[in-house]
DNA sequence: ACCAATTCCGACTACATCTATAGGGATAGT
DNA sequence: ACTATCCCTATAGATGTAGTCGGAATTGGT
């Protein structure tokens, strides 16, 4: 599974993406636009900045920003950063035993890593706000047909 | 991430899977093959059973087996029946609310998902025998230069 | 110098899940 | 009856996750 916490992170880090690039924004004005706990989103957006995507100022005027473009971060980075890598076999009972019939096992979940890692990769944050863009479009279209 | 129980689970299939069909194998025969728990393993072929994977006969000489050919049961069955559909949107955050935002990615975790479904239902258990049964040869030969 | 807005830090609770085990019951062959 | 085997329920302990809390540090405005 994945976790709330690195799913309001690509929110928020898809909410960063959306503005202005290099203009602080609160993390209050990310939880109400992304609907997120505030408290939560604080530790959340913390985490983030350790993990060197986004920066903050602080004081009045304050908030958080990207540290690269959203066409340079992948949600593949985020994920991995948040959830390690996911159905790493050596977190199992496969990683204990080295035998012959366990192999064939971490191979087939290697496999499958490497497929979700494919997937997730392919995706930069740039690429997800278009996407939103256009559904946003689609969706106008048919309310007003 | 991928419990024990379902690798665990996988494993006793993929012994069950070597065996001659219909011929009950017994847990504790499992158990020292796959290096597997006694009573944890108990507990899950019980669950292999009533997913019907795996019939049982009690008494003396009983065991477990194979309800279909191991060629005709992929990987994938088992680890969806164990672990439900992994990266299910619907069990996060974005299951809560519906703003066009999630929406992009529930799209994103769905993708993932399928990518997953397909590497995993790619592979019957027959398969993952005769991957192994390479494997070891290969070892073999190595080993023997 | 003060105040208000904001990020930052560490601890903390409540809750759920997972691993693995335990004790004893039911069944079948001999 | 005896023994080997599967079957059922409960449960302890460890771990992880979600989300909260109180207050400290920083910055800008007046």
């Amino acid at each position: 599974m994945i976790s709330n916490r690195c799913i309001y992170a690509l929110l928020a880090m898809l909410e960063l993406s959306k503005r202005p690039h290099g203009d602080p924004v609160k993390i209050s004005e990310i939880a109400r636009e992304q609907q997120i706990p505030v408290r939560f989103l604080e530790a959340i957006l913390r985490d983030l900045k350790q993990g060197g995507f986004t920066t903050s100022v602080r004081g009045k005027d304050g908030g958080y920003l990207l540290t690269r473009d959203p066409g340079q971060i992948r949600a593949g980075d985020v994920i991995q950063y948040f959830e390690g890598s996911v159905l790493d076999a050596e977190k199992t009972a496969l990683g204990n035993v080295q035998a012959v019939g366990r192999q064939i096992l971490t191979n087939l979940m290697g496999d499958a890593a490497n497929a979700l890692e494919r997937t997730w990769n392919g995706k930069s944050f740039k690429d997800l706000v278009d996407e939103e863009q256009e559904l946003r479009q689609k969706f106008v279209a048919n309310y007003s047909i």
